[in-house]
RNA sequence: GGAAGUGUAGCAAAGUGGUAAUGCAACUGAUUGCUAAUCAGUGAUCCUGUAAAGGAUUCAGGGGUUCGAAUCCCCUCUCUUCCGCCA
């Protein structure tokens, strides 16, 4: 959420910085809601003002014993008024609330313009792009070996875009969340929490999600209003909603292993085939809550954090840069990571590192105590992955492949595996 | 799922229809001096205002009764205890 404040000071401003990201910001029809609002609100208070007073004499009156009924009389219609006043101000608060959360974020100056993600801006590449002297197969292929990785028991279980695997397959998957959250914790000094995978639309709200993507989510039929998860950045970043931290505890760092669910609404036709978009994937995230000064410092830092799981798994990528276009609704700057995939011959992204500034904080009321000024200011959030799970398998067996059509197993996975060291 | 309680500011805790006591913590200021004490001020959100200041809202959430609601009524939620069920 946008700073209202600012909004109001400056909205052309704001709006043209909207058009960064193709996002048309109406001026004429902000301003006159907001001045309408002023009035009603003014008149509001008056009534408000007057009633008070008024209940207060009437009060005063009774105790010493006063005949109240002429003060009753003079304020007989009073109530009605002040009702209407107060409905009418009510709706037209939640118009302008409603219009101020369907705007997204602010982008960084830094971030490089463009339309899609065709602009995006490669930072830099690590590793060596494996040369294979056979004939290469892709994931699907290589996983089907024994019904490694099932496809078909996944459409029988549910339905498309969900997947079964079995022995070692499931083995390394699950090492690959091991491993994440080891190094993490351990190496990157990433607390480790535990989620609900069921949010209320509060918690999504916060985050951004809510109200404008709910149809990329799953929603329980429950009674209360439920959701799956789509990141674990919703329940981490939720946990200091309605939060006044202390400044000492920044910044806060959490390290959160989840399963993630995706309605891919909207993305009929895209990689259809094998594990690259699932309804259901493992994701390790890393999220931070940070003062603002230390904000873009940390979402640097944190970007190094993901890349250095890909360079233990000794996996070829490239960091980039994403543009105005391509950035989400809540980030201000994002850096993507894209792994290498020899079968698909491109880099696809893997990790999405963002930066969201006071947009998310501002949203959740997520604040901390500024010793300096005494005050109680909003704080900055950052997350990313550290990396998608499913992803990374696919990187692996496409990377590692044999001739046989066997995988290796990465060095640093052998000890999650009880040293086992290929598979297929 | 059934029954009975419960929810008040960072924490604790009064307040049963007249407009949110008090204690601790934290912060600011003053005074006295020795590892601090005493006194005064300061809850949160929003609005008007250059400011000084003023006003509104806020007692788990939502609705209702009333001139006036933390207080009375209805619905929902949280937590606690007991019973039932259960990995």
């Amino acid at each position: 959420m946008l700073d209202i404040k600012r909004l109001r000071q400056n909205p052309e401003a704001i709006a043209e910085q909207l058009k960064r990201r193709s996002y048309d910001f109406d001026v004429e029809s902000f301003n006159s809601l907001e001045q309408e609002r002023k009035a009603l609100s003014i008149r509001t208070q008056e009534l408000q003002n007057e009633r008070n007073t008024r209940s207060k004499s009437i009060g005063q009156a009774k105790a010493k014993g006063e005949d109240i009924q002429p003060l009753l009389a003079e304020i007989a219609d009073l109530g009605d008024s002040l009702k209407t006043a107060e409905d009418e101000l009510s709706v037209l608060n939640q118009t302008i609330h409603h219009l101020l959360m369907s705007i997204p974020n602010l982008l960084d100056e830094s971030v490089p313009e463009g339309k899609s993600e065709d602009d995006n801006v490669e930072l830099r590449q690590w590793g060596t792009i494996p040369h294979f002297d056979f004939t290469i197969k892709d994931h699907v292929d290589l996983g089907a070996a024994d019904g490694l990785m099932d496809f078909e028991a996944g459409v029988k279980l549910t339905g498309a875009r969900f997947v079964v695997m079995r022995s070692h397959m499931a083995r390394m998957h699950r090492a690959l969340i091991q491993f994440m959250l080891n190094t993490h914790s351990d190496e990157h000094g990433y607390q480790e929490v535990y989620v609900p995978y069921i949010v209320n639309a509060d918690s999504l709200r916060g985050t951004g999600q809510l109200p404008k993507f709910e149809e990329d989510l799953f929603k329980l039929d429950s009674e209360q209003e439920y959701y799956l998860i789509p990141t674990a950045e919703v329940p981490v970043t939720n946990l200091f909603r309605d939060t006044i931290i202390k400044e000492a505890d920044l910044p806060i760092t959490h390290v959160c292993h989840t399963p993630c669910f995706r309605s891919e609404a909207g993305s009929y036709g895209r990689d259809t085939r094998g594990l690259i978009r699932q309804h259901q994937f493992e994701k390790v995230e890393l999220v931070q809550i940070v003062k603002p000064e230390d904000s873009l410092q940390k979402v640097t830092e944190l970007l190094g954090h993901a890349e250095v799981i890909l360079q233990k798994l000794e996996l070829p990528y490239r960091v980039v840069e994403l543009c105005a276009g391509d950035t989400g609704f809540s980030a201000t700057k994002t850096y993507d990571i894209e792994v290498w995939l020899p079968a698909q011959n491109t880099y696809r992204e893997i990790s999405s590192c963002s930066h969201f500034g006071d947009f998310q904080a501002r949203r959740m009321m997520a604040r901390y105590k500024n010793t300096k000024t005494n005050k109680n200011e909003l704080v900055h959030t950052i997350n990313g992955s550290g990396l998608a799970v499913g992803r990374t398998l696919v990187a692996i067996l496409e990377n590692y492949q044999q001739a046989d059509g066997s995988i290796r197993v990465p060095d640093i996975l052998q000890p999650y595996m009880g040293g086992l060291q290929k598979i297929g």
